[in-house]
DNA sequence: TGTACATCAGTGAACGCGCGTTCACTGATGTAC
DNA sequence: TGTACATCAGTGAACGCGCGTTCACTGATGTAC
């Protein structure tokens, strides 16, 4: 956000040069202060300091800057995911935990976003380019799925990756849109968000047969991960069962 | 929903007799049909057939409206997943499998509820009855969880028994709100909502140690599920693995 | 059993408001020659 | 390099609409005696 933008019609003459990108960033603001439900086009124009009108030149209407705003969003959250992933890097166990972390980051860093993408009622499955981006962010989660599959020992009897990536994306879904979420309608917990997800998402590899002591693998030289994080007990990341 | 209801001003006299359960009821519906977001207090007016002002006598205003169907709600929601669970008959790990089931069933038939209770935006830790009757119902998942937490084989690390119920709560929030709502904004899956879930759930028990054939405690006489239910492989729910 | 009165639930008209949308317009920008 | 013209982006006034909320009111119901 340049000063420019807070400076209104005096400085900024007739022609606003990036309404389109304004009005964009203006709903977000919106969104994440009163919800999806809660903005309106009048509002978002008036934000980026131009008349009622103007608006109609860049959108046909509310629901399109909307499903605009929630295509970024997965975009977004497709190149975040991505990172986290880092082509399972230093391991696939490690990766796959992170990119559970990563969706959480997204929905308590971006609720705009998160709100427009997963609870503004567009129906994703109608709209091409929506459902596009949305697949291809869930495809990182597939792709890692894959990996996780190929690498599971035999013996345990596993679903294909497809569900397996399912399963995760509900996992985090759920935590991250009952206890991360980044507004009010939050729900107080006993334990960090991060926490939470991290043990569940431990157990059901477990299930898979995975090995869960933390680093199991070997590859620690490797491991980004500062000493001192917390949740490296030996028996996982919720302490000591009783 | 009696005929009566239909009929509007001409029969009903000056007194309605039970706006507020009508009220809600207009509001269920309304909610249903346009999220939690779209309904309005002079609609829900309108389709009880009362005078824009009639609610004020019963509402202080729209937010206690929704606020009272979000109890609402999860009184149901509580009641319906106290049944599921039914005090753990034929046994812990099929009756905890039920209670996800029953998430879902209650995401799928009551998607008005389901929208106030979870998606509307209402600060849930801010208002004491809502707050209580929401851990009312949570309060089943974790009964659930504790019997679940004794039964459990030693010699596998878990997780208090209030972690474990959290892990199912936000699994099954998760699965159900991307899959198995009620509304448009559900997205399409190659599989059943519910086949997931139990998959999810089940690899999860067997990271906590349980075994998970099918039936594995002997108690096939008390089952009440039908032969031939779907999802009866003895490796588990999601046919084999390649 | 009847009457007087208090209480209650819903009326209907009115208000100010902000929204979405349209319209003819105008100022700025780009381009052909 | 200059000029004429087309195109584009934003204006501002106006519209009809439905909403939330208030108000004095009135019809119905219940109750004391």
């Amino acid at each position: 956000m340049s000063w420019r933008k807070e400076q209104g019609r005096a400085e900024r003459g007739y022609h606003h040069g990036n309404l389109k990108e304004a009005l964009l960033q203006a709903a977000l603001g919106l969104i994440a202060e009163k919800g999806a439900a809660g903005f309106t086009f009048a509002d978002a124009a008036r934000m980026a300091g131009v008349s009622p009108a103007a608006p109609y030149r860049h959108f046909r209407d509310r629901d399109e800057l909307l499903s605009s705003i929630a295509q970024r969003g997965f975009e977004q959250f497709e190149a975040l995911l991505t990172q986290a992933w880092d082509d399972g890097r230093p391991d696939t166990v490690t990766a796959f935990e992170r990119v559970g972390k990563a969706y959480l980051a997204f929905a308590r860093a971006e609720p705009a976003y998160y709100s427009a993408m997963f609870e503004s009622g567009l129906p994703v499955d109608l709209n091409p380019n929506l459902l596009a981006a949305s697949e291809r962010a869930f495809a990182v989660i597939r792709a890692a799925a894959e990996r996780l599959a190929a690498l599971a020992p035999p013996g345990t009897p596993r679903p294909p990756a497809l569900m397996m990536a399912l399963h995760i994306w509900s996992m985090s879904h759920g935590v991250a849109s009952l206890f991360a979420r980044g507004d009010a309608a939050r729900r107080k917990l006993p334990m960090s968000a991060e926490d939470l997800l991290e043990a569940e998402v431990l157990i059901y590899l477990r299930g898979l047969g995975f090995p869960t002591e933390r680093r199991a693998s070997g590859q620690d030289a490797a491991d980004k991960k500062p000493a001192g994080a917390p949740s490296g007990q030996p028996s996982g990341p919720w302490g000591t069962p009783k």
